[in-house]
DNA sequence: TATTGTTATACTCTATAACTATA
DNA sequence: TATAGTTATAGAGTATAACAATA
């Protein structure tokens, strides 16, 4: 059961690597860019919390993303320690991409399950997990 | 769906390092004597192409067990640029705990779902990496 | 010429300790 | 004292090139 559902999900993530090659993104960037989106003025800690990520291996992350002119870090307006991250206009434009290729992505792995399928494989791994 | 999956894959791995810790057997060491103990005689060769393992990352694998004698390297009867895997008598034993703790860890997994639910769920993740 | 096992090497991912500046 | 960000570093996991012995 575990040797099928990590095939599973590297078969997804292959298709990911795949398809976001042309944005040159790791799964992992997608992550952190579509939180900076989707959340304004994110702090690194926070980034860190939600993906799991530990901090020294999240400046490395954001150091190249910054580099590449796709998120800005900004003083915290009422910390003087934390940094708020946001996406820059090229940022912005990149993820709008990115992320339709994201959902025609889902999309077209879902494709190969009906939605009654896909709504029982999400339950049945959940039921999976949720015990750990 | 893929971080679903990855994340039922994660759980039972978990679980795994967890009741394996005893023997102090990684997943891929328990694959490794696993196969050495159903085929006597196997080459390295054959345990990379079998695991999806490179050759220059074995080396140390085999090296390890065979320095906790739980396995030997012979020369191969009819390749003589080849080596014979073979579990030592205390390798044989670990290996007969070692799979019992491997059942028992699946079907307590497997007992999160009834035996229906099961299939179902190998069948559809079959269905989304079959087609990777 | 091709293959087995091996060494050396490099790159990624992950993890810990310790520093700085703020709180 | 505790926390945010950072640096340095160490350990796994994974990848390629190249070599000796043998086929």
């Amino acid at each position: 059961m575990g040797y099928n559902a990590r095939r599973a999900a590297l078969a997804v993530i292959d298709v990911f690597l795949e398809r976001m090659a042309p944005f040159e993104l790791k799964p992992v960037d997608f992550s952190v860019l579509s939180l900076v989106a989707h959340n304004p003025g994110i702090t690194s800690r926070q980034l860190c919390t939600t993906l799991g990520i530990l901090p020294p291996n999240l400046v490395g992350m954001v150091n190249a993303l910054e580099k590449r002119a796709l998120i800005v870090r900004k003083p915290h307006p009422r910390d003087g320690r934390a940094m708020g991250l946001q996406l820059t206009p090229s940022g912005q434009k990149l993820m709008r991409d990115a992320e339709r290729t994201a959902a025609a992505l889902e999309a077209d792995v879902a494709a190969r399950l009906t939605p009654a399928e896909q709504r029982t494989l999400i339950t049945l791994l959940k039921k999976v997990y949720k015990t750990g």
